[in-house]
RNA sequence: GGAGAGUUGGCAGAGUGGUAAUGCAGCGGAUUGCUAAUCCGUCAUCCCGAAUAGGGAUGCACAGGUUCGAGUCCUGUACUCUCCGCCA
């Protein structure tokens, strides 16, 4: 959400956000500042009409017998006024409300702008891209090899774009997790496994709705939602809440199983552990002061921390800093990470890094008091993938496969699976 | 699933239907000076206003209702705690 003061007074600035993100069709500036207006009038009327009958309520007490049924008279065809008044004023609220709700953020001037994802730029390429003696083999193909998957009898049980891993590879999933868990708390994030269960508001907080609601599980018998990413649960953990200056930045690493419906992508990566519903995420979350220098330098910590995890696994990656078109509704900044996929000559997402900046903040009223001026403002909020599996599972074994169908393990992930180097049916 | 108790500002904590006490913390200011203390103001959102002048509206979990007037009475919902039952 933005603020509608900074929308009025920066108009021009605020619509080359909106032509460079997309959002031209779907947002109307001058719709939105004349809705405005005419609730700031009905504000100032209603208030003046409440005012004067707070001070008819307050004069019955001293009033005598007899003035007292001419001020309840009154009083009474006031409310009446005032009732009438409110109900429009809720009319256009509702109506202003809904049109904010829409309203994306505006992107950092540094951004590259673009359409669509062909306007995104390839910051840089970190990793030699491995070359095979032999023909490699796909993920889905090591796994039959090596009997570490249940693929197709699991699509009968528990439908398409579901998994079954097993042995190595199932505990090569947690074994990221794990990797990747003590590495954030080394960095001073507080460990925390949240539920996969969100109410609605939520969903509005994270400014998810009223975007892509075909995206998310519901479950109507209790009007609840499935959760696509923790980080939905942490931007509304501390909800509502003024937090105290000295409890800033507060860094969490959540951990979730994730729920997608992946109903925009029919057809695409049906094969193997790419695009699955349900999956497991640790995930990097950071509520900061409002201070675009201190949230662009978490915003790069947070990358930073990314690419360790990818050099860690010693896989092939590319930063990618994401063009406007391509951003979601919330994100001010963006970087992906790309892991190398030999199978599909080409890079792969497995990590999403995002600059929220106060957007978020304003749809869940999380605020601070800022000590050097006292003030309470609004924090930043910034997101990014820890690791995201089973589609890390997919650069992974297949960059580190040999020729037997074994993978290699790199030495940072070896303690987290009993000190093994290698993993596969023949080793 | 059943019964009961509760939810007031950043925190703590009062509040017989008639203007939301008080303490602590934070911020601003004043005063006194030995590692601090005292006093005053401020400390949620919004509106009028050039205003950092001054007014005003709203805010006591949320949504309604009764009333001239609701933190207080009524109804519904959410959440927390205690006990019982059932289950993993």
């Amino acid at each position: 959400m933005l603020d509608i003061k900074y929308i009025i007074e920066n108009k021009e600035l605020v619509q080359e956000g909106l032509n460079k993100k997309g959002y031209t069709k779907i947002i109307n500036l001058d719709d939105l500042i004349s809705l405005h207006s005419s609730i700031t009038k009905l504000k100032t009327s209603s208030q003046a009409k409440a005012e004067e009958k707070n001070k008819l309520s307050n004069s019955i007490k001293s009033a005598s017998a007899e003035e007292r049924p001419a001020i309840i008279a009154k009083s009474k065809e006031l409310g009446e006024a005032l009732k009438q008044e409110l109900e429009e004023l809720d009319a256009e609220q509702k109506k202003f409300d809904e049109i904010m709700l829409r309203m994306p953020n505006m992107p950092s001037p540094d951004c590259p702008v673009g359409p669509d994802e062909s306007g995104n730029v390839v910051i840089r390429k970190v990793g030699e891209i491995p070359q095979f003696s032999f023909k490699p083999r796909d993920h889905v193909e090591l796994m039959e090899l090596n009997d570490w998957g249940e693929m197709e009898r699991i699509a009968k049980v528990s439908g398409s774009r579901t998994y079954a891993i097993k042995n190595d590879l199932a505990q090569l999933e947690l074994a990221m997790h794990m990797m990747v868990l003590d590495k954030l708390r080394a960095h001073g994030f507080t460990v925390i496994a949240v539920p996969s269960i969100s109410k609605e508001k939520p969903l509005y907080g994270q400014g998810y709705l009223p975007f892509s609601r075909d995206e998310i599980y519901y479950m109507p018998a209790d009007d609840v939602y499935l959760s696509g990413t923790a980080e939905l649960i942490l931007n509304s953990l501390r909800a509502d809440e003024i937090i105290n200056e000295a409890e800033l930045p507060i860094l969490y690493a959540g951990f979730s199983p994730c729920f997608r419906r992946e109903a925009g992508a029919a057809g695409k990566d049906t094969r193997g552990l790419v695009r699955v519903h349900q999956f497991m995420k640790t995930e990097q979350f950071v509520i900061c002061k409002n201070d675009i220098n201190e949230s662009e330098k978490w915003h790069q910590t947070l990358l930073k921390i990314s690419e360790e995890v990818l050099q860690d696994l010693e896989l092939p990656y590319q930063v990618l800093d994401i063009c406007t078109g391509d951003m979601g509704a919330p994100k001010y900044r963006q970087y992906d990470l790309e892991a190398w996929v030999p199978s599909q000559n080409c890079y792969r997402e497995t990590h999403s890094c995002s600059n929220i900046t106060e957007w978020q903040a304003r749809r869940t009223n999380l605020r601070y008091r800022d000590n050097a001026d006292g003030k309470v403002k609004y924090v930043h909020t910034l997101n990014n993938t820890g690791i995201a599996t089973p589609r890390a599972l997919v650069p992974f074994i297949e960059c580190h496969q040999n020729e037997d169908g074994s993978v290699n393990i790199p030495q940072k992930l070896r303690p987290y699976l009993g000190g093994k180097t290698k993993i596969g049916k023949n080793v």
